[in-house]
DNA sequence: AGTCTATTTTAGAATTTAATTAATTACTTA
DNA sequence: TAAGTAATTAATTAAATTCTAAAATAGACT
């Protein structure tokens, strides 16, 4: 049984919310593959770690990103498939293009 | 063919972007039975008509959502198919209830 | 202990966003 | 043409977001 979408706009809206910047969508992307270190995601986005560590924790703050501490390595990932399939469709949507 | 979401962030974050404000999201679940006015909207969304005009404009601009004009009302509506299943696959994936 | 590395936290300024109110436009109808 | 309705636009203010730079934390290594 569902409810409608209409009782959880708040919810929902937070959720897209936390999702809806070029440098957390960026991570998303990342995570997609697999767990990383803020290190790593540095590496290919580019901003300071400082500023990574903020959208990771806005993320996390909202229950999109997980993380997990290793040794002086804090490894993040996404936190469940629900969002991963998020992701999937906003790709299948927005970026097919013709051969 | 797809390209990588990656490669499309800056679009697909402002896309989300524009969606992920209740009042925007609530007005989103009411297009999907279809057109509505500015004042239809109004009355089922506790806000100003100013207030639903800014949040339609906001949507417009990003290309959410199309008007069409009618003697002196505004019918606004879902622009597109994948807008539509974006909103019901947020349905479906954060809406979904026990019985 | 002291140093190095990885990361986080804090504090601040700059920017953006959102809501309110008032004024304006566009159309209809008496 | 004047009045009424629907909607938009503009201006203001309050609040939230974002980035930067500096300081602080935590573990690894010598």
């Amino acid at each position: 049984m569902k409810t409608d979408l209409e009782n959880n706009v708040d919810l929902v809206a937070a959720l897209l919310k936390s999702m809806s910047h070029p440098v957390r969508l960026r991570i998303l992307c990342q995570l997609r593959d697999g767990e990383k270190t803020a290190g790593e995601l540095q590496s290919v986005i580019k901003t300071t770690n400082a500023n990574i560590t903020q959208h990771l924790n806005i993320m996390r703050n909202q229950g999109c990103i997980s993380s997990r501490k290793e040794a002086n390595y804090i490894y993040s990932s996404i936190s469940n498939q629900k969002i991963l399939t998020l992701i999937n469709t906003l790709q299948t949507l927005f970026c097919e293009k013709e051969k």
